[in-house]
DNA sequence: ATTACTAACTTTCGAGTAT
DNA sequence: TATACTCGAAAGTTAGTAA
């Protein structure tokens, strides 16, 4: 289990914001945690080998400061939390722009067609609309509906598959979709949808559209 | 390093809402944490004991709901991660209600009256005003302007003493003073407040009065 | 006063397995 | 299918120190 989220969620609550440039010895921040001068030197070391955070060492103390990468994991645990904890307030909506993806989405597809298929209740158009989000956005994973397990076709082995029921919309339109979210990778940034018909052609897409994904509950 | 607090906010990401009373087996929570089914088990187990979660187990799988004690904790992750993310928005104000306390901190000024002149820049009014906030506030700690070491006099022994400095306002005054943070105790519900006046008097401040702790930065 | 190495100690992990 | 036990192996922790 790796622990470097909760050692930089610890050393972000003795820092007085994220811009602060902020100097810390190993025994205090031991202190904090309540281990040993040792362990708090290594796991400082080990955020700085994660490339959390930047420190300059000199004779006496480090000055620490996050670096995006950091302040970007902290985010995505302040933006999980919100989920779980604000989540009856409104759905959860994610602003995307439209993009092209590398093709492939089609081969996946007919690879997953019959699965799909049987998972959705409806045969989906042979391609995905990707979707680049704005800004980043909680796990969805937890919304799945379903999911298509992992199989091997003509010696190729093709992933499982979560899917997630969604609306896709923009200012004058609203369809029913999918998001599919393959298990193997993590952290995408692209979000691939299905729907039942070519979006694209239906709603006049093209890339750079900005649309809205409005998860289903 | 107690890791609770950690695989408690896993747990939150596969979970819809705080609300949700869900199912999941030991061995699915495993792969969501990157660990065996066995560690699962015993880190769910874990969180139980600890009076994060409550399950009841049956033949497949368990179903699982957050404690007010659970909620509370990841409440208080989302607090630091706000203060810590969103923090030059607005300098952090803790609402709080005027209480009796135990009479101790009169005790404590004067055991502490010399170091705490010294490190203040004046001689406080020896007692202390009690304030229970009215909702979770983040930590604090990290906007200490010194501490106080602990020392031991006539054989009792005297913990350190964090020092925060702070402006108490109600609609129609406001005072400098300063928060003292006991190192010892942990999750401290009251927070004590010195200044250079009784403002008990000075202000007129009854039991249950509504004030406002503003950090200063 | 620092940071951080090595070596000994302690805890945690997970394969095998019982229930 | 589950959960969860035992126990040998792996990982983490810290005391003693070096720098």
């Amino acid at each position: 289990m790796d622990r470097t989220a909760l050692t930089l969620y610890e050393l972000s609550k003795c820092m007085k914001s994220k811009s602060d440039d902020f100097s810390i010895s190993s025994s205090e921040f031991g202190k904090c945690l309540s281990v040993s001068q040792q362990t708090a030197s290594r796991l400082l070391n080990e955020l700085e080998a994660a490339g959390m955070i930047s420190c300059t060492r000199g004779g006496k103390g480090q000055v620490i400061n996050m670096t995006e990468k950091g302040l970007s994991s902290l985010n995505d645990m302040l933006l999980n939390l919100r989920a779980f904890l604000e989540c009856a307030k409104e759905p959860l909506a994610i602003e995307a722009k439209v993009a092209t993806g590398f093709g492939e989405g089609a081969y996946y597809i007919q690879a997953y067609a019959k699965k799909l298929e049987a998972a959705l209740g409806f045969a989906p158009y042979p391609g995905t609309l990707n979707l680049k989000p704005t800004k980043p956005y909680p796990a969805i994973d937890r919304f799945a509906s379903g999911e298509i397990a992992g199989f091997t076709e003509n010696n190729r082995s093709f992933g499982a598959v979560k899917y997630v029921l969604a609306k896709l919309s923009s200012k004058s339109w609203e369809e029913d979709c999918f998001i599919l979210l393959p298990q193997r990778t993590h952290h995408v940034v692209e979000l691939e949808v299905v729907a039942r018909e070519k979006l694209r052609d239906k709603r006049s897409i093209k890339d750079d559209d900005v649309v809205t994904l409005t998860i289903c509950v």
